[in-house]
DNA sequence: TTGTCTCCCTGCGGGAGACAA
DNA sequence: TTGTCTCCCGCAGGGAGACAA
């Protein structure tokens, strides 16, 4: 059930057509094999941009990246394809003992069969629908991320825990006494615990934790502008991870050893199984942001339908370890051109020569086909881009298709699409709306990529027949296929949720259509429902903006976007209380991925047709903090305090409908920020830490120091 | 010069025949090559327990030992012999980063030319003798060793300097301040540099290391019953290493990552390379107490000459990591048979069946021959020990020679000769002088195999011909020719210095035989001399025992063994006080070793005819702390406020020449008290030191995890 | 609601002499 | 001479509420 799934913008709820019986227990048939870490935890870990294989599916190895990759330019590889088409064995969760950074093991083998396909220009999806969203499960709803403050991280005083996350987390303290406090103990990626007092003192009144919260710092050498998340499993276990802020990435000091087991002294290995067509391991950090020399095989395809040619502009996402790169990732592309025409001719290996169109990141100049969208007025995405313009299926969605294309239907990305725990992000929506057409429209759709959730549903909205919707979600322009993935949990910063809600699509469809300036976009990564939904509440445009504190921990929701998630787990709520507290059957969405008829299909029908007064119904019967989530919606969704309808940072759903433009900005604004929960790292307070907390930093050097 | 190497009971004097006009500096056409850690420094860490093969000799690999050593006992290695003749290529030095411990890289290739003589039965000596003391260089006179006290170690306070050693070895600092202190730097096995404030305070006023000590010992995690030893090279550094407790070897918790490289996972490479009669490489670790697994061609050849069988009562030298295991290592061989008859038919390794004598220890029930030494009433050693027999050129020590003898001859230990460095620690001569017959003169001279010098000196005063004494040195009983060297510095605990005298032979000997009940022994190892030596002084016998405080560091000296060295340096300060300070000519000691007309046989010749003139003459010529020196020497050699010739610890004169027995017994329990000294390792202070310094401790166990 | 600040207070530990072995 | 002890004192840092964003 979503009973724990409360958390404070979005909300995670399910189709009530659905079958709930099975728990929802930490294990099951999950995809990936259960390896040494906790999978819930990892993905937590690895965050929402995670993109990683599905086990079963058809990929493209690159050995030329590989080679580039590791440093060890004369390894031999002449004997290797360019395009090594291989199927995805397993993939084995890990995480580094020196600095808990995730990392998988991806087994792959060579396929003569995509092999051939692939020579013989075969396009093919090959019943990787059932693949797509499949086998998910197991989720972790009571759990939250937040970047660590300087105070966090300071010598003095604990860390201050979100209000909604410790009720959400933490087993609830005795409220009645002076200072409310217990122990907390909680599991890291290798199992180690922890111990945490957590209080509830001040004044006003606060949820911190304090004893054991600053061993952990010194010990996880976090500073601030890192993220902790906390998870309650099924059994009330807590987990405790941590994702570093991209600056301090402390993998650079530390080289991964298992990784590097992978990277470096394996590629004589790696040849050698691939010449014998046997099973290899490479290494996938999905945190590290270089060019992924695995990438799944539809993707690769896709991605030579598009004719590149110099002149082409193009838009990239730019997976910098510093976030605020992420905004300016357009550029030209100048040349196609092998890049070593002698060992490696004809590889589609960073084909393409480029120049960006901001000099200041040492970029490539040169970038693989499908790590760019192209752009400009005649690129395909527009098309359906335009509100109200309804693809249909086996349209192309690029102007010159010189390269076969894949064939329509239900072939979403391998790399794990959106499945659970998205969280309302809208605004990059705004691309939808105001089509300007070219550029802007295609970095709005590169940024996309992040949050495929909405892009989804946007199309849900869009499309009269739910297999569109993933055709749609395959076109290039949505991102070539290759969505970046919390297959579990994209657990998102300070009181976000870990759930989403799944968009209807008739009415909602309708709605969009006549207000085509604003969308209403709500949150669809994990293919949750709800029957019901406070509709009217959610057409209550809102946004929150970082404010000046880098490190503050918000929401995002796009204005005019409906944050109805919350009222729909209210609705839930109030409907499937007889349910497990725990429980809620993803699988079966994983079975029964968007079939007419479906439990799914029912709440994308019904969904939009929000009905307040159920809201009202409902508000009761929240189990915990229920008056701030009634109030924060009577006061038209107020998020901590925050309204979402605020002026100040929101601009209101007439103000969209009159100044798309000016929407738009604010989503180019947006996708910044939001990138910058992914990666937190504000600047100011990491160099204010370091100043103000020398000596936690001189004890993390003299590690360093003992560790090299 | 030996003006800096003036310590405390022990003194290092030249021979002044002999040049000292070459500075001693701390590199030169050593007999070790240049490694990466400094090579004095390496020896004084090593300790003098320390035997290592030289470059260049002849030695036995054990392949079966290698196995049983590394766990793998499933290695293959089926295709070698059990014993692998080599030659010794390189010796490097190395010092673990993790933990400071100091090994070595023992470089050997078959040789098929020892393997002929072998297998030939030919009796050998090949020309080692100008190999065997050869191309030692380079003094590190000014040097001391301190076992760490619960104080030392504490959180509270610094490092107590010995007085001595502060003046001996630290820039001496102005006295006439009120509290002088000045800063020190000293450099590590690594080539780190750690500073402390040297600091000469309290009441009575005493030298201190106060700042930086403490994070030097937190660093290194030393516990109090480890000790440190400084020594100042010849360009006046400061060099600083440690040695560990046995008992609580980091190196257990930490395999070492550079020597496992060379146990375990070359086995097959070894095996390779012995095939392909190849260089291969061997770890070798000075102070891993494990049986080795190379041993000196001679000693392999003499330990066979003996015809063990059932019955055959002997000693070994056991080497346990517990010091105190040392002095009951008596047993009885029960059988000779192969260790493993179908895989190493032949092989002499452990091919002996024992019984010790105490089954306490959990010791091998198996030893090779030449481990072990035999014992019994019919044995040879005591041939010899009868004080006034000499030997002469050729004869047999033991009784069954049912192996060739190899040829009599200038025929070293590969091992490690001693050199330099030896201190007076003449208890266990006693042994010499009152010969019990068998098992207690075993005893003794297995113990002896520690202070070659003192056998050496020794039998100079018997043998007529130096040659004899390089004989003898090689027989059977006096350490089967495996003698641990303290190749550069034996550097012995607190107050001892890093020299010793030769003593002479040719009055020396007269006297030696008349004073059978006593001996007076000169220290010798560093082939150094003296013309005169204040030798009325030195026979007063005198013996300081290990207090009640276990990691108290002190010098044990033999009742009526006689302390000159001290007056002999004086001596020898006064005659050369023009040589340069720091200058001492060893090289050409090792080039004319024991030639006759040398000018080490001149001294050698006239050593003993001591003058106590001319020590009066010379004591106000002494440089620093020289009133200290002559006071002690005035009272008796008192040293550091004990008198040597006290009685409640040592006996006098008249006491040993009536009770040897009982300074036998004296005897006896100095060389577990002089082990402890190389392995300081008193339960009691470690004890304390981890409940009193948990936080200390901690840290170091956060250290341990973070390492691991 | 929560980030930051300041204040309080404890305890660690460095550094000194006292004292005794 | 030096090991141990105790005392002094500075300071790091944990923990609390105040205050403001």
């Amino acid at each position: 059930m979503v009973f724990g799934l409360i958390d404070l913008n979005t909300v995670n709820t399910d189709d009530e057509t659905s079958s709930f019986d099975s728990p929802s227990s930490s294990s099951g048939n999950l995809e990936l094999p259960a390896s040494a870490v906790c999978m819930e935890l990892w993905h937590a870990c690895a965050g929402p941009l995670i993109s990683l294989p599905r086990k079963g599916s058809a990929v493209v190895y690159f050995p030329q990246g590989h080679l580039e990759r590791i440093s060890d330019h004369t390894a031999l590889a002449s004997d290797l394809p360019p395009h090594v088409f291989c199927r995805v064995v397993d993939v084995k969760l890990h995480a580094e003992e020196a600095n808990d950074e995730v990392y998988a093991q991806v087994s792959l083998v060579p396929d003569n069969e995509i092999e051939q396909k692939w020579k013989e220009g075969e396009i093919e999806a090959e019943g990787e629908e059932e693949d797509t969203v499949g086998a998910e499960k197991s989720i972790t709803p009571h759990m939250f991320c937040k970047t660590l403050t300087a105070s966090d991280t300071s010598s003095h005083g604990g860390f201050s825990v979100p209000r909604r996350a410790a009720e959400d987390c933490f087993p609830s303290l005795d409220y009645e006494q002076q200072r409310p406090s217990q122990e907390l103990v909680a599991k890291d990626l290798h199992g180690t615990l922890w111990k945490f007092r957590h209080i509830y003192r001040g004044q006003p009144r606060r949820h911190l934790l304090t004893t054991g919260w600053s061993a952990f710092v010194n010990k996880k050498k976090l500073v601030s502008g890192d993220a902790v998340l906390f998870l309650r499993v099924a059994d009330g276990e807590l987990r405790l991870g941590i994702r570093r802020a991209a600056q301090v990435k402390i993998g650079t000091a530390f080289p991964a050893p298992y990784c590097q087991q992978f990277t470096s002294s394996s590629m004589a290995s790696v040849a050698h199984a691939i010449s014998t067509r046997r099973v290899f391991n490479i290494c996938y950090n999905p945190r590290a942001s270089s060019s992924e020399i695995i990438v799944p095989y539809h993707k690769f395809l896709k991605s030579l339908a598009h004719s590149f040619s110099a002149g082409m502009r193009f838009k990239m996402h730019f997976e910098a370890e510093d976030a605020t790169e992420r905004s300016r990732c357009s550029g030209l592309v100048i040349g196609v051109s092998d890049l070593d025409p002698v060992r490696w001719p004809g590889s589609k290996w960073r084909c393409l020569v480029v120049r960006w169109d901001d000099m200041e990141g040492n970029r490539h100049t040169r970038v693989s086909p499908w790590e760019i969208e192209p752009s400009g007025s005649a690129s395909g995405p527009s098309s359906f881009l335009v509100p109200g313009t309804k693809r249909t299926r086996g349209s192309l969605p690029t102007t010159k298709p010189d390269f076969p294309i894949p064939r329509d239907g239900n072939e979403p990305s391998d790399f794990g699409e959106p499945s659970r725990f998205q969280v309302l992000q809208g605004q990059e929506i705004f691309c939808f709306s105001t089509p300007h057409g070219g550029q802007s429209q295609s970095q709005c759709l590169s940024k996309m990529r992040c949050f495929p959730g909405f892009r989804t549903s946007m199309i849900s909205g869009v499309a009269s027949n739910i297999r569109h919707l993933q055709e749609d979600s395959g076109t290039p322009s949505a991102g070539t296929g290759f969505v970046e993935s919390s297959r579990f949990c994209k657990v998102l910063q300070g009181q976000e949720t870990s759930s989403s809600l799944p968009y209807g699509r008739g009415p909602a469809a309708n709605q969009f259509q006549e207000n085509s300036g604003s969308v209403r976009l709500p949150n669809y990564g994990s293919h949750w429902s709800a029957q019901g939904q406070g509709y009217t509440q959610m057409r209550h445009s809102a946004q929150l903006v970082q404010e000046s504190s880098p490190s503050s921990v918000l929401l995002f929701q796009q204005p005019n976007s409906p944050p109805c998630n919350l009222q729909a787990l209210h609705l839930h709520q109030k409907k499937r209380e007889t349910s497990s507290r725990d429980s809620v059957d993803f699988e079966r969405y994983a079975r029964e991925p968007f079939q007419s008829g479906s439990a799914l299909e029912d709440v994308l029908r019904n969904g939009s047709s929000g009905q307040s007064e159920e809201y009202n119904q409902i508000e009761s019967s929240y189990p915990r903090g229920s008056q701030n989530l009634v109030s924060m919606c009577k006061k038209g969704c107020m998020l901590f305090g925050f309204s979402l309808i605020d002026g100040k940072h929101g601009a209101s759903k007439e103000d969209n409908l009159t100044e798309s433009t000016t929407s738009y900005n604010h989503g180019t604004k947006f996708l910044a920020c939001n990138e910058e929960q992914v990666h937190p790292s504000p600047p100011v307070p990491i160099k204010v830490m370091s100043s103000s907390c020398t000596k936690a930093r001189d004890m993390h050097a003299v590690r360093d120091v003992l560790l090299t």
